[in-house]
RNA sequence: GCUCCCUUCGUCUAGUGGUAAGGACUCCGGCCUCUCACGCCGGCAACAGGGGUUCGAAUCCCCUAGGGAGCGCCA
């Protein structure tokens, strides 16, 4: 058999998740599942004056809610540590050494401001701003006067003047870069820290990784990541770029993320399977329009599967999975994301009887208590309009209702029955009056079930209070 | 500027030389119903443009246009 397939996630915690990390994250989850692997999460904060420890904790958080639980990483560990990249300073400065070593990597004594010059002047003369080797190369005494003057060299790496370099991507196939295109980067910063592309495909490979599924934005800088790990002898994990996740405004989806990132999900009362099934399909065709649980939607993920041009994040198909993840929801679920106090209201034998009615009308987790208020609460309150269409209703349409309650039962065809006998109204113009009156709204929930469920005195007063108004007709 | 990626209904997508270009969301219509919502059924709606190759192109090639990314001691 192959080697087992081990997938990761590495956020650097900087701020909280948002809709585009959240699809990486899932995609390499259901990857890892989909093949009975591993996956890892993995914490990238080599930079320390951007990194917040809350954002960590956050970022935990949110996977577990999502369901993404991390076979491997912080917390729970794994052979593989330590999952944060601060506690790996030791394994870097080490593999750096190696490539300065073994001639791969060299000092770079130039300073930011000089780099930065340097760039604009390549690009104001119409050249590529890739760093060159023979301008950045200083005088033996010019490097001793900055050691002296107290200057750290930066450590790069020394690319290869030419030839090509091919890789296959795991989504787009076979890719070809020129060497010449790329200038020696940076690997270690004067600090003594490491840069992104070294700790990251370093990390890749020690951690065992044999599937990286991670942003397009990186598609362009994966050569120098496979350079890194060829001068190393190191094995590569596969890579695929996933496509770019956009917002509804067309612009990406990066920092300004709107109303797509995790804290307003949440806020709103998003549920985890509505959005798990949402991102599933932004960039992988399904062959369901069902929700789906994370084990069926890992079944059916496919690496051929995955799109390679941009998506969109449309707030009305998250909407449409959010429906279905209500409408699915068992009624402990349902408590248990309304909240305690959604249900004080409601009598506690007739709670699941009540979540059933409602469920078709609920997509927030406000929506019940509101639901709860207009069938066990004080009265709904009126907007001027519906009052004026009451009013004109007439109190006779309500005192027949009423008596029909008085001779009968109270339920909806009683009341139906007594108001079409006695006024010769039916249709719209019989049950819409009425669903105003009994519940102050123009839709919702089956008005049968509805009047069934509501206590008999809190039905007649809906109703007795317009048969005072004075009779227009 | 250079390199790379992308382009099918408004949106998410199926499609890999021969299809009436399929599904989902939105919208519209019908049904459940003597109301609205839910649900069910149906309808509108797309191959960016131009050249090739081919008996035959959404599918292969070239060009153009548009969108995006990378070229950082950010990740």
């Amino acid at each position: 058999m192959s080697q087992p397939l081990r997938t990761r996630f590495a956020p650097s915690p900087t701020g909280r998740l948002h809709l585009g990390n959240v699809r990486t994250a899932l995609f390499n989850f259901l990857l890892a599942r989909m093949a009975g692997g591993s996956f890892v999460l993995r914490i990238e904060d080599t930079d320390a004056a951007r990194s917040e420890e809350d954002s960590v904790r956050q970022i935990a958080e949110d996977l577990r809610w999502l369901g993404l639980q991390w076979d491997e990483g912080p917390e729970v560990g794994g052979g593989y540590g330590p999952y944060r990249q601060s506690g790996r300073a030791g394994i870097y400065l080490e593999f750096m050494d190696r490539l300065r070593q073994a001639g791969s990597a060299y000092d770079c004594w130039r300073t930011d401001d000089e780099l930065r010059m340097f760039r604009k002047a390549r690009i104001a003369a119409g050249r590529p701003p890739i760093y060159d080797r023979q301008w950045a190369a200083l005088p033996e005494d010019e490097v001793s006067r900055r050691r002296e003057a107290g200057q750290s060299p930066a450590l790069r790496f020394s690319v290869p003047r030419d030839g090509q370099l091919h890789f296959e991507d795991c989504i787009r196939g076979r890719q070809t870069f020129g060497l010449a295109e790329i200038g020696d980067f940076v690997i270690g910063r004067s600090d003594g820290t490491p840069s992104f592309f070294f700790s990251n495909a370093l990390d890749d490979s020690l951690m065992g990784l044999t599937h990286v599924l991670r942003g397009e934005d990186h598609l362009s800088n994966t050569p120098r990541q496979l350079l890194i790990l060829q001068a190393l002898e190191l094995p590569a994990p596969s890579y695929g770029h996933l496509p770019l996740l956009v917002g509804p405004d067309g612009a990406p989806l990066s920092k300004r993320m709107g109303s797509a990132g995790m804290a307003e999900f949440r806020a709103d009362g998003i549920m985890p399977e509505a959005l798990a099934n949402y991102a599933a399909r932004l960039g992988h065709a399904s062959d369901s329009g069902k929700l789906m649980s994370l084990a069926e939607l890992a079944a059916e993920f496919r690496l051929d599967k995955v799109g390679r041009s941009p998506a969109r994040y449309d707030p009305i198909q998250l909407e449409h999975w959010q429906g279905l993840a209500v409408h699915a929801a068992s009624a402990e679920h349902l408590a248990e994301w309304a909240g305690p106090g959604a249900f004080e209201r409601v009598p506690s034998d007739r709670r699941e009887a009540f979540l059933d009615c409602v469920r078709p009308n609920v997509l927030r987790p406000a929506d019940i208590p509101h639901w709860a208020d207009v069938l066990f609460g004080r009265g709904p309150r009126f907007s001027p309009s519906m009052v004026q269409e009451l009013e004109q209703t007439g109190a006779a349409f309500f005192s027949a209702a009423l008596a029909g309650i008085e001779a009968g039962a109270p339920d909806l065809a009683t009341i139906a029955n007594a108001v079409k006998a006695g006024l010769g109204v039916k249709g719209r113009r019989l049950y819409r009056p009425l669903r105003l009156a009994v519940t102050g709204a123009e839709s919702g929930p089956e008005l049968g079930p509805l009047i069934d469920l509501m206590p008999t005195d809190t039905l007649k007063a809906r109703l007795e209070r317009w048969t005072a108004v004075r009779d227009s007709c």
